[in-house]
DNA sequence: CATGAATGAGAGTTCATTCAT
DNA sequence: CATGAATGAACTCTCATTCAT
């Protein structure tokens, strides 16, 4: 079920030298079907046809290998993330953008947002590299957020590192939504609904406008002390 | 012959016969603090200040030792989430609910809470009674929201079964801020605003009201076609 | 060839609960055997007739395991020298002793010995307790010889410290002598005869009476100022 | 892709095709550093600034290496001593020059003596060539020893073989002293005294003339019959 | 000759699981 | 029930050796 290319007929895709990249590319693979923990290195060298061995010629150690995995994974996202944190546009309009980023990706390399989306954003006591890049995603956001709440475009009573890390949840709960089936990934129109919606969802609640008042109109009873800037919405 | 200095936490709550919750509330300190594969049988053991084999006359293996923990950190927060999407009240205040009794676990128990977040809820290749728990969940969270929309209290054109994992994903993602510490859990205040902002951020978004508008305008002429209801609604 | 003792009927020689001492023992011997690096924890564990786990029960890793086993040979051996070298007698009765101890140790058991010989005083890069133990026994001989020095029945012109490593490399070389079967050890008449040149040799020297005085007086003439004292005795 | 930084002893003297003596060199310095099984030929390759595979194209293996390695050192030792032992002079004389020898050797080739004295003489397990230069050598002084003793240099007592054997080790614990450090190889008066010890040692013992007397005289009475030679000679 | 990528057999170590007492 | 010694499969990492270029 697994070993398809095996031992002398291997060459197919890993001709001139870059088998590094197919060892990469095979962890990816293997990391995203089994995980961290499950993830070995025999499994990786016969993913990608290549002797044992070699998998430690081109990395020092498993933690490196998959260290190496993340970054691949994370950083054209994080460049992505950053072009779009920084650039013009309103702040609906750079979620909406970072949400396409996110679907095209899960469109190009499914396995690779699953590794991110399973492994790094929850992973069981980080790793350096992991716990970095996070912070650093988390650091832009939050940035963003506090330009946007400038702008008036955030509402006052959020606190932007924690609207950062909700954005990331809701982000990261979508993508499982398609990794675990719940939204169908086969139908293009379904998709671009999700896309939408996740995005909304952020961006606006989930609540008609009349649900809406109808909180507000109590909040400003029970504890009109504590959210006076939406308070005065209603 | 060796490891005598093994009664820490043992003599608390080891009097008769139930070592077996003995071990179990060990498992979960120590699979909070290290997670289900950084943490080996003879660590809860000696956590639980008992022999090595003992921890198999309770349990089969330790795969069985994680699915009790998991459920019995899972089935009183399932029973009171139940209660509270079955119950009396608007779709705002039952998040509300829900929001309190995920934060009041938190503060009883932040070791389970940590366990069912980081370790459960996103575990590669869920066991089955994970899968099946979480997708109880989700049900219940789906047809809370599906009654919602009925009441028209929840907006038409928001997918149900989406809207309650992106609910999964924000309040997930709420915890994982306390443990990870972007919010301040000493400060009770810090503590009661996170929550509020956790809730509305899911009910009503983060965008000012301003900026929903300028959202809707837009959208209208764009696309218009795609989500005519959310426009109208302005 | 060597599992004469296989799996389940090895009860033999391991009944009661000192199966450590089994395996320090069958690690004697495959280290006796094949050396420090020949010698694989899977050889120590079929020897001793356990299985491959146990020994790392009883030992942390194979360095401690080694270690023990340096430590359980050499310190008999060190605390008898020190009884004697700190003892009553002429350096010469305590050299006799020492011989003894040695010859008496290699017929007793003649693998421990050899295990001191081949790996501990030349071992590649010593590990920490064998440079200290080698040491210590180095100052131990070191002093013994000064004392004798100070009671005139060492030669002035000659230091204590090199000295003392000479007598090792003569103690150690008759060893080799037996192991490597220069010797021939099954005939009790030449063992001690062999015994008593190995001392001998250190005190006296093999130089003929009438040699030693050829070499003083040529030396007297050639070497006046370099070696005084003993140019006194011809 | 890795590593470029390889040429650091490399320019010297790998000029023409000599590589095989560049690379020669380089596994003499590196098994002085790390012993044999510390050395890989990765090593060996590295400080002999070439390529990993070339070490294969000069040497079948890393066995034949050390072999060669080994012949290397000892061959211009033997020869030496093999013109000493058979060429003119007293028994003290030849011993003197040896010494001489074996100093020499110390001071232009310090790192191939410590192989020599460590990692060969002793190795656990020894290979043919080695066994049969040793034995060669032990013959050789075997055979210089029984000359001697025909010409009444060597004391009747003792037995050539064994005694070639001790003088080996007494020679090699010499060098180990030089190696160790517990011979000042900086301060050349002190070396020179140490090579005086080590012959004289070995030649005439390290007793006092007073001491000797007191030695023979108790041994007459203790042990008659064992050895009457030397007990007649005080 | 030269190169260094590729191979794969070991060896050490861990740890879930079993079992005799 | 309780204990912890015993077992051995699984996994990581090393490194001598080969081989295509």
């Amino acid at each position: 079920m697994s070993q398809q290319q095996s031992s002398k007929t291997a060459e197919a895709g890993a001709r001139e030298g870059d088998r590094r990249r197919t060892i990469l590319r095979a962890a990816i693979d293997v990391f995203a079907r089994k995980g961290y923990h499950g993830c070995r290195i025999a499994d990786v060298a016969k993913e990608a046809g290549v002797a044992y061995g070699l998998v430690y010629h081109y990395f020092k150690n498993k933690d490196e290998l998959l260290e190496t995995v993340f970054d691949a994974c994370w950083s054209g996202f994080f460049t992505r993330v950053q072009a779009i944190s920084e650039g013009e546009g309103t702040l609906a309009q750079k979620l909406q953008r970072i949400t396409d980023v996110v679907f095209e990706a899960f469109r190009v390399d499914p396995r690779a947002v699953k590794v991110l989306v399973v492994e790094v954003a929850r992973s069981p006591v980080g790793r350096v590299n992991r716990q970095t890049a996070f912070s650093d995603t988390l650091k832009l956001c939050s940035d963003m957020l506090v330009r946007a709440q400038a702008a008036g475009e955030l509402r006052e009573d959020v606190d932007p590192r924690l609207s950062a890390m909700l954005l990331f949840g809701t982000i990261e709960m979508g993508f499982t939504s398609l990794v675990m089936g719940v939204v169908d990934t086969k139908d293009s129109d379904k998709l671009e609904q999700a896309k939408q919606q996740i995005a909304s969802s952020f961006l606006q609640g989930v609540l008609t406008q009349e649900a809406v008042s109808e909180v507000s109109w109590k909040k400003e009873r029970e504890k009109s002390a504590t959210r006076p800037k939406v308070a005065k919405r209603s």
